[in-house]
DNA sequence: AGCCATAATACTCACTTTGAGTATAAAAGG
DNA sequence: CCTTTTATACTCAAAGTGAGTATTATGGCT
């Protein structure tokens, strides 16, 4: 969710008025876009000098955090703007196979590796594990490590040069960086955290389910593997109710069952423990 | 690793010197300690109003690192104090089994939720599923939720009041919390990323490298599962050496393989993929 | 010299969890 | 009434885990 025509994340400063940082930024992005947040996580805290290219002196502390929204028919006067995120990451995208930019940004990155031998190995190791190169396989959470490398390698810009300068489209000062950690930490987090129902409507089906978590982790998951997983968390039920709306045969609806209080632990010790 | 005889973390102001602030934070350390920090991650930022009682104004933003030190013979000319954390929180070390102080703050916070018919059955969910009473299993990655409840129920004292008042020794403002949250970090971390290793000497036995993950999660292993565990993530090798000085029969020696690549995931994709 | 406590290391085996499929059911549209 | 489309239900082998038992080296005692 977007400000400026989707060149900006919702942002705003800190104001003294405000009990906490979290209650600022509910403000601030009601204001923004006219919907309200729901989840909201600290991502991470950048103060380092020159970060932005605007604010040269280095006294510019920034705060990132991620926060989920449903996307509601808006219930206030707000206008959002929803922009997928992959217009900003295409090669993130890999529901369709891998994507074709791929062999592009490897191939410049190879260049980029190539061109100093010095650090030759250490930047060619990196790129094949990041990129799921050489024998390496694609890890969808390490959005955040693809970014900073194709940044090294001078491959994507900031702070609006035209789109065409690098691969996907840019945004304003460093919020397409802020954007790739949430992906990272939103794709880590669904595997061990109930977290992708804060993005569901109160009813759906297991398709729609599946498909947003395709959508975050940008990926296609096994049907009737996904559905084992689903219910063996024991995280939704049947509303009783199906719908037709979805073509075929007609799905049955579930909902989450809030009952199971947010901070359940899905994962288990996975220590190899011994009992005493 | 403390100052002021365990009162306290290594902290300092942030300053236009530093190029970033992980470079001033090292400087800190090294100066306040004596040692060189290895591994370090940014853990939260806090900026909330009147969050140490010293500052009331509500402008100091503080950020917190978690970092990774080898306990070494001190190299410089610093003298770094050590503290077991179990000293601050005696409730987490159940390396002896459950520990008896957990039967008085389980009646203590039950007290507290008693206090208030509305918020009962809320209360009483988190801390059944926070401390693994009522059926739940005891979770090592939730020592800061279980401080945070006993900061709520005002079982715990920050900022240097005697240490008869609460539960466990107390720390300068809220240090204690900043301590918490590393360790749930912490916790959570070993399981999915090497980061032991920066904890562990040169060489070691696989005893030693147990007995560190033990103290970290506060829980004994089972000794041939963690073994089958550990070489099966190949992440270690033999030096070729053995030590007679464990006692008992003679034991390898064994060095962490760096050439594995910090980064490398372990975890794999924990989705339910389809090829395609 | 021989025994025993202590560790270290090596196997075993049932049980669960996964990956990868196939089979059947219930609609809509021609 | 047949075909297409989606939903849902099973199956089965392979891999991974939990919980043990068995064997091998030491040093220290008697």
């Amino acid at each position: 969710m977007t400000i400026r025509s989707g060149d900006a994340l919702p942002s705003g400063p800190f104001e003294l008025g405000h009990r906490s940082l979290q209650a600022g930024l509910r403000e601030w992005v009601r204001d923004q876009t006219g919907h309200p947040v729901g989840y909201l996580e600290q991502l991470y805290t950048f103060a380092d000098r020159g970060r932005t290219g605007e604010n040269i002196d280095g006294r510019t502390i920034s705060i990132s955090y991620l926060g989920l929204v449903r996307e509601q028919p808006a219930p206030g006067a707000g206008r959002p703007e929803w922009h997928g995120w992959y217009e900003y990451f295409p090669w993130e995208d890999h529901r369709k196979g891998r994507p074709d930019i791929l062999a592009d940004i490897a191939n410049r990155l190879q260049d980029w590796a190539d061109t100093e031998p010095a650090r030759h190995e250490y930047r060619q190791r990196r790129i094949d594990f990041a990129f799921g190169l050489h024998g390496a396989a694609w890890n969808e959470d390490l959005a955040l490590q693809r970014y900073e490398l194709m940044y090294e390698a001078g491959l994507v810009t900031e702070a609006g040069y035209p789109s065409e300068r690098g691969f996907g489209r840019s945004m304003f000062a460093d919020h397409r960086r802020i954007l790739a950690t949430g992906i990272a930490r939103l794709r880590a987090k669904i595997k061990y955290r109930p977290v992708v129902f804060e993005l569901m409507p109160e009813k759906f089906t297991l398709l729609q389910l599946q498909r947003t978590v395709e959508a975050l982790a940008g990926l296609t998951l096994h049907k009737p593997n996904f559905r084992r997983l689903i219910d063996q968390q024991e995280l939704i039920e049947e509303t009783g109710e199906t719908t037709a709306e979805t073509g075929g045969r007609p799905a049955k609806l579930f909902r989450y069952r809030h009952a199971i209080l947010e901070e359940r632990a899905l994962s288990g010790s996975k220590f190899p423990l011994s009992r005493n």
